[in-house]
DNA sequence: GACCTGCTGCGGTTTG
């Protein structure tokens, strides 16, 4: 394997020893052999800056070195930022070999895209969206231009994986294959990511049909270390809002402290949470008369902001703390960190391990710092605060990150209805017109939407049929209606994600970046934005766009959000952990404690409870008028007995995975439960008939019921580990009788 | 009690 890099060109060796390199890295040399062979995808699976880029660019740019003409690369990123990057990192390689490389995105340069129109060559970095404009308004010049298309690669695969816009990428590869007659020997797909869960099914999701085998290329030895703390808090019951004893107020007294003075990353998980504290952190500069380094980072802001910051964490002349939300999460170049600080619990183990990556100075440790707030227990205090389980759900997560390397994989159950509508209609446009049979094999049979058999599609064609949005001819084509030529032919059609309408925050005439409409704004109203306070001064609805000036105090504003999805995994460690009363991580005959004493202390309490109310043995438990049910499973199992319990006449609702049932004695609930283990339960589809609101995504309006009814069941419930759960209530059961 | 991503053609202005 030492002497793998000599199938490189002999360019592109030269290129690796001016870089000053010692050698390849393991990856590298191990994707090689399967790049060059063009016979396989590839998925290579890394930790950030282990040089994935070039595990793949480094044989796949040998391989075109000798093409005459065409595309021969394909690059697809979820980022813009990326694609720039990518762009900057590439260009001496590319210079040496005399490949063009061109980035292709909405803001990308006109001229580099015309030249690549005129005489197609080299590599093509682009985004899901542009390629679909592409398909649809110039699908001839793709045509000729990707006739000698080598490789097809996708960096930060898992921020596709499962969604819809993964969908939708993974359609638009197929069409590609498709429209340049590449089906029988389809073209190689590389797929770059550092944190995919369960790695043996994802080749799955990088082909569907499975016309390819997939080589698997990861390190073997991840010689990273980690150092993690998790601190905990106490927020005292009552008490006046933006008091200076609150929780939040003391970890901000923590961050100045932990950060001041060098480079950090503050994941705070909301953008307001993530407004409060930047503005906090920066009147502490401002009361110790010292230059503010502290500065807020998300998707709401100008990208103005936002890159300059960038620049400034990158540079390393500053101390700069950003308290950012998942923008920074994002292979963007922004170099590495001291430490990365958690304030509230992180929503996914592998969000949690992207943003550790984020850390760790020339292959010294990553830092993390995990601070979790709960309530000051009273009289009053719920089960859940009881329960602690914001600080066991983070502790369960951290013991699943470093022990068992576990990562939430993709759910491959669904069937993204909204985007098999798009793409209908985006295939429909790209011909012209197509006939039923070649659009299900094109987009079901062969294609990314396998869960969606004939009867699906029909019913999903017939509508869109009484919608306008396709017409069949009198030879059986179907071509676009009326509404599909319209929506087809502005430039909003080509993401398959919804963006809620926004609001511009200006100031004098400088734009400070966007809130989502579905907040409350009122003129006369004090936010926080961008770091610092303002006064809004006016609102002019007509032309979206509030107008602040400079102001002191004031509440931030409220940010619109919906639900969480935490994995059956996660809340079966949660239980695990306080069924022993012990999270500490095992290494050799050692025990590690990652717990300050506050956050021991509050562990402490927790099981406590735990073994008082015996929720080893006990999923039930009444207090006062409510019953409560403790699962231990992810939110999908949680969803699906709070609407069983609905439909049995129950008033049901559910708090981070414990289930609440009003005005229900233990009895009552634990017969049901019994009853429905013992019977046939509905469908998931038929659950979520019952469903009010089901139309979540971009062109879900489009749908008919009964295939609404279908993708938000898949979605929303899942059957068989509910079934499965109510039928070891009942063993239990009848145990103890 | 959540977050993020992306898109065109054309008319206008400025610059070489």
């Amino acid at each position: 394997m030492i002497h793998e890099h000599e199938k490189l060109d002999h360019r592109v060796q030269r290129w690796i020893f001016k870089q000053g390199w010692t050698g390849l890295r393991e990856i590298q040399c191990l994707a090689i052999e399967p790049i060059l062979s063009e016979k396989t995808d590839v998925l290579i699976s890394a930790s950030t800056a282990a040089g994935k880029t070039e595990a793949f660019f480094l044989p796949a740019l040998s391989a075109i070195a000798v093409q005459e003409t065409g595309v021969g690369i394909l690059y697809v990123s979820p980022l813009k930022a990326l694609i720039n990057d990518q762009d900057r990192r590439l260009e001496s390689l590319s210079d040496l070999l005399e490949i063009p490389v061109t980035p292709w995105h909405g803001d990308s340069s006109k001229g580099r895209k015309k030249k690549l129109k005129a005489s197609p060559s080299g590599v093509v970095l682009i985004t899901p969206e542009s390629l679909e404009s592409l398909l649809i308004r110039d699908s001839d010049w793709i045509r000729a231009a990707f006739s000698n298309l080598k490789y097809i690669v996708i960096d930060e695969f898992h921020a596709f994986i499962g969604s819809e816009r993964g969908h939708h990428l993974l359609s638009l590869l197929h069409r590609l294959e498709h429209l340049i007659g590449r089906l029988e020997t389809p073209i190689p797909r590389v797929a770059l990511s550092a944190t995919l869960g369960e790695l043996e099914k994802v080749p799955l999701s990088l082909r569907p049909n499975r016309s390819l085998p997939c080589k698997i290329v990861k390190d073997t030895h991840s010689t990273s270390t980690l150092k993690v703390q998790v601190k905990g808090y106490v927020n005292p019951a009552n008490l006046a809002t933006e008091s200076s004893n609150d929780a939040e107020y003391t970890i901000c007294q923590d961050l100045f402290k932990f950060c001041r003075g060098g480079n950090h990353l503050v994941f705070a998980n909301s953008r307001s949470r993530t407004e409060n504290i930047a503005a906090t952190l920066s009147d502490f500069c401002e009361e110790k008369i010292v230059p503010n380094e502290f500065f807020p980072h998300h998707g709401s802001l100008s990208k103005d902001l936002r890159e300059s910051l960038e620049k400034r964490l990158q540079q390393e002349h500053y101390p700069t703390t950003a308290i950012c939300t998942m923008t920074l999460e994002l292979g963007i170049d922004i170099g590495k960190v001291n430490s990365v600080i958690q304030v509230t619990a992180p929503h996914s183990i592998s969000s949690l391990r992207q943003r550790m990556g984020r850390s760790g100075r020339r292959g010294g440790a990553s830092i993390l710092r995990m601070l979790i707030a709960e309530a000051e227990l009273t009289k009053d205090s719920s089960v859940i605060d009881k329960l602690r389980l914001e600080l066991i759900q983070s502790l369960a997560m951290i013991r699943l990150l470093i022990g068992s390397k576990w990562y939430e994989p993709a759910d491959t159950s669904l069937y993204h209805f909204s985007t098999l509508l798009h793409q209908v209609l985006a295939v429909t446009a790209q011909w012209g017109g197509i006939r039923p049979e070649q659009l299900f094999s094109l987009l079901c049979k062969d294609g990314p939407f396998q869960n969606v058999n004939v009867e699906n599609f029909k019913a999903l064609l017939v509508h869109m049929g009484k919608k306008e949005l396709i017409t069949q001819l009198g030879s059986g084509e179907l071509v676009l209606g009326l509404l599909g030529e319209k929506l087809t032919s502005h430039y909003s059609f080509y993401a398959v994600f919804k963006t809620p309408e926004e609001f511009r925050i200006v100031r004098g005439t400088k734009s400070l970046g966007t809130l989502p409409v579905d907040s409350l704004v009122l003129e006369g109203q004090h936010i926080v934005f961008g770091g610092k306070r303002w006064k809004v001064n006016d609102i002019d609805s007509e032309k979206k766009v509030i107008y602040v000036e400079h102001a002191k105090g004031g509440k931030p504003p409220k940010f619109g959000g919906a639900g969480l999805n935490i994995h059956d995994v996660v809340r079966q460690e949660m239980f695990q952990i306080l069924k022993d009363g012990d999270y500490k991580i095992s290494v050799g005959d050692q025990k590690v404690d990652f717990a300050d004493s506050a956050a021991r202390e509050l562990f402490g309490e927790s099981v406590r409870y735990f073994e008082g109310a015996k929720l080893s043995r006990e999923p039930l438990l009444q207090a006062g008028n409510t019953t409560y049910i403790f699962p231990w499973l992810g939110d999908k199992v949680v969803n699906t007995i709070v609407a069983l319990l609905i439909q049995h006449g129950f008033e049901a609702g559910a708090y981070a995975g414990v289930i609440e049932v009003e005005k229900a004695s233990l009895e009552s609930v634990r017969s049901t439960l019994l009853k429905l283990a013992s019977m046939e339960l509905p469908t998931e589809t038929e659950l979520a008939q019952q469903v009010l609101e089901k139309r979540i995504e971009k062109f879900d309006e489009f749908l008919p019921e009964s295939t609404l009814s279908i993708g938000y069941g898949a979605k929303a419930f899942d059957m068989t580990n509910t079934e499965a759960w109510l039928k070891k209530i009942k063993t239990q059961t009848d145990c103890l009788i």
